[in-house]
DNA sequence: AGGGCTTCCCGA
DNA sequence: CGGGAAGCCCTC
């Protein structure tokens, strides 16, 4: 008998299957997609069965498997055929496929830990009757008997609430013992589904994806406040209710955490969540539940899709405009891609839902590749905002550099009313930009082609993409002078402002700086749920899905930032960024208004935000996209190429361009090589190419041809992304 | 990935 | 000639 093995070494160099003989002993127990652990090369490690035959024809001399790690099948058809379709579409190794599916508590590696979590109960060691007997003739009365008694009452009781002597002296006695008893880290009650109405658009909806029992994608297209969750939360109870679970991926962990406790409220201890602010204890803990079919639901951010229930019956993808869906590291598969396939492999529906679809996904719905759905009302009597934009160019001119006055007055009158208002910039730190007015020096990464970022907090200057820091001088290290101007604002900058401009105003900053302790996405969720802040302040990671009902003022610090980014997706980025966030506002019946501040007054994107007028917007960028040859008319692929080596990385650019310009089809558009965005990165020069192409079969095999060249290579790299979501 | 074997470059 | 770095190849 012998196995196909693929070998944990994540990397293209040893990306196939190696056979190995399997010893008599675990010949009955073994099966495709189990881990085992083998010989390879001088070291013993661990590997995927992939599969079992009889026979083989080679002469080479093989090794045998060693034993099984997890008699469990870790790996299961469905996911050993996804992570082949993974690799075949981004062209990665398929091991790494299989290692994004898996928690790092599974994932194959050498050390052998024991994940499970065990508490420690304190049991009779006698009779109830015997110990009945004992305390009678004890006669005296303290902590011992007080424990017994405890026991006696409940059975057990919790070992770390009774004191080291007192257990010791009836351990010695012989009346107690120790038990351990695994359980979960997460652990929620059975509760009783509270039945929610649906209105006149949700029950539509909800009954359109109901009552179609096969693989349809949906577009669940519904105004920020129509209700989407609604419609998600019946859909789901009715996949519970014939037997079968669903899959609810969120793009970011704080959305995950501000929802979790409504699909808790439905479904109790049915639900899982999975993201990766979990730790590798709880993840471990919930795959486990997953596993064990004692779950029905899984609520979780991108990874979350791979999730191995049985017996799927519905897969729902919230917001799914957002870029988190597209991993941007290797394997860098999309999860909506991920949640057809799974959807076509189980035969259920997939829905996508968004106020703002992405334009791909709209054109899709509106050619009846997908299912168009509707949710026109705000839900719950909320009314949509009134917005305003505001043009910080004359508001500059009256010394406005931060609010202007339009959004001091609202926000006074939000304090004033006692309700709470969220405020938006997508910039953390302090300042953007240190620059000396003396010299016109600015302070750079070293290893990075961008400016460093200064953070009050900690006092230093730090690279937001390579993480390099280093301490701020008051004097310029240039010139010397004390002459430093703090240019580009930041939330910490914002925060301090809302403090000095508003006195007794409360504020919680929600950034990756705040957020980056364990439990502190709840703490804030919570703090500002429950009115101990007036104020969230925070980047694009406070614009989705909230709900917050008496948050009654959104203000946009800079809505330029994003609009300014050098990428053909930047009008779509902003368009949504700025309808969401201004979706935060007017949940319930309290009047809200949406302040956007801008130096682009005039812009098309902004006012169609202002008009809450998504179909405008969709026409104008999709005659842009047409004219342009970007989605959804054409289909991307990105090559980067990175070195150290400046001319290196530039010779091989201009050759892997050649290369494309005579081995893919005529139809298909090579840009560049330029450089690419971020051209210095971590000292690494980078060069990029994009193709834009329609139909070419030539291109797929060409990517291949060129991935494999570059293999071997490690003065340069060559990075393929397909269907990339920003370039 | 990581180890072993080969090659190539240069110096007291 | 020798040593050490760099390149190349193999692992069932």
């Amino acid at each position: 008998m012998y196995a196909e093995i693929l070998i944990e070494y994540p990397t293209k160099k040893i990306d196939k299957y190696f056979t190995y003989l399997v010893p008599n002993e675990i010949q009955d127990k073994i099966k495709a997609g189990m881990k085992v652990r083998v010989p390879f090369g001088k070291k013993i490690i661990n590997g995927f069965v992939m599969s079992i035959n009889n026979t083989y024809t080679s002469s080479y001399k093989l090794k045998e498997i060693i034993d099984i790690i997890d008699e469990e099948i870790i790996l299961s058809e469905e996911l050993r055929e996804l992570g082949l379709y993974i690799k075949d579409k981004t062209l990665c190794p398929l091991i790494t496929a299989y290692q994004a599916m898996l928690p790092s508590s599974l994932k194959l590696k050498d050390k052998h830990t024991d994940y499970n979590y065990y508490k420690k109960y304190l049991v009779l060691n006698k009779s109830p009757e015997d110990i009945q007997t004992y305390l009678e003739t004890y006669h005296r009365k303290n902590k011992q008997t007080d424990l017994l008694e405890a026991i006696l009452d409940n059975e057990k009781v919790l070992k770390s609430d009774y004191s080291y002597s007192i257990i010791k002296a009836l351990k010695d006695k012989e009346l107690i013992k120790e038990v351990k008893e695994q359980e979960y880290r997460i652990q929620k009650l059975d509760i009783k589904p509270q039945k929610h109405e649906l209105n006149e658009e949700q029950q539509a909806a909800y009954d359109t994806i109901k009552n179609i029992n096969n693989h349809t994608v949906f577009l669940l297209e519904g105004i920020t406040g129509s209700g989407k969750t609604e419609v998600y939360l019946n859909l789901i109870d009715n996949c519970i209710k014939n037997g079968k679970s669903a899959i609810m991926l969120v793009p970011e962990i704080s959305l995950t955490i501000a929802l979790v406790e409504r699909f808790y409220e439905w479904f109790g201890s049915k639900v899982a969540i999975f993201h990766s602010r979990l730790s590798d204890g709880e993840k471990y803990d919930e795959y486990l539940k997953i596993v064990r079919n004692e779950v029905s639901l899984v609520v979780g951010t991108r990874s979350a899709i791979f999730m191995p229930l049985n017996n799927l019956g519905i897969i729902i993808i919230d917001e799914e405009h957002s870029e988190t869906y597209k991993q941007e590291s290797v394997p860098r598969y999309n999860a909506i891609d991920i949640a057809k396939y799974r959807g076509s492999y189980h035969n259920i529906p997939v829905v996508l839902g968004s106020a703002t679809p992405t334009l791909e996904t709209r054109a899709r719905a509106i050619k009846g590749v997908y299912k168009h759905l509707f949710l026109t009302k705000r839900a719950g009597g909320g009314q949509l905002p009134e917005t305003e934009i505001v043009d910080m160019v004359t508001e500059v001119k009256k010394k406005n550099f931060i609010f202007s006055d339009s959004l001091k007055n609202c926000l006074n009158e939000c304090l004033d009313k006692h309700n709470q208002a969220i405020i938006l910039l997508n910039r953390r730190g302090f300042s953007t930009t240190i620059t000396c007015s003396s010299c016109g020096f600015t302070y750079k990464c070293p290893n990075c082609d961008i400016t460093l970022t200064y953070h009050k907090s900690t006092n230093n200057l730090r690279c937001h993409y390579c993480g390099y820091s280093e301490k701020c001088d008051l004097k310029c290290p240039n010139c010397h002078e004390e002459a430093l101007s703090y240019l580009g604002i930041g939330t910490e900058k914002v925060e301090l402002e809302l403090k000095n401009t508003f006195p007794n105003i409360k504020v919680i900053r929600m950034d990756q700086d705040t957020t980056s302790t364990k439990g502190s996405y709840e703490k804030i969720i919570n703090d500002f749920k429950n009115h101990q802040y007036d104020v969230l302040l925070g980047t694009q990671m406070i614009s989705k899905g909230f709900d917050f009902p008496d948050v009654t003022l959104v203000g946009i610090i800079n809505a330029d930032n994003s609009l300014n980014i050098p990428d053909f997706r930047s009008n779509e980025k902003t368009f949504a960024l700025l309808y969401q966030s201004s979706g935060r506002a007017g949940r319930r019946k309290l009047k809200s208004k949406v302040i956007i501040q801008t130096y682009n007054y005039d812009n098309y994107v902004l006012n169609c935000v202002k008009n809450n007028d998504f179909n405008s917007f969709y026409n104008y960028e999709m005659n842009i996209r047409k004219i342009l040859k970007y989605p959804p008319y054409y289909y991307l692929v990105s090559l980067k190429i990175i070195s150290q080596d400046y001319n290196l990385a530039l010779e091989e650019s201009n050759k892997i361009a050649l290369y494309l310009k005579n081995n893919i089809d005529k139809s298909s558009y090579i840009l560049g090589p330029t450089t690419a965005n971020m051209f210095k990165l971590n000292n690494n020069y980078r060069f990029q190419i994009v193709i834009k192409y329609r139909f070419d079969d030539k291109l797929f095999a060409t990517l291949k041809y060129l991935d494999d060249m570059y293999i071997n290579e490690n003065k340069i790299s060559l990075e393929i992304d397909i269907d990339p979501v920003r370039i």
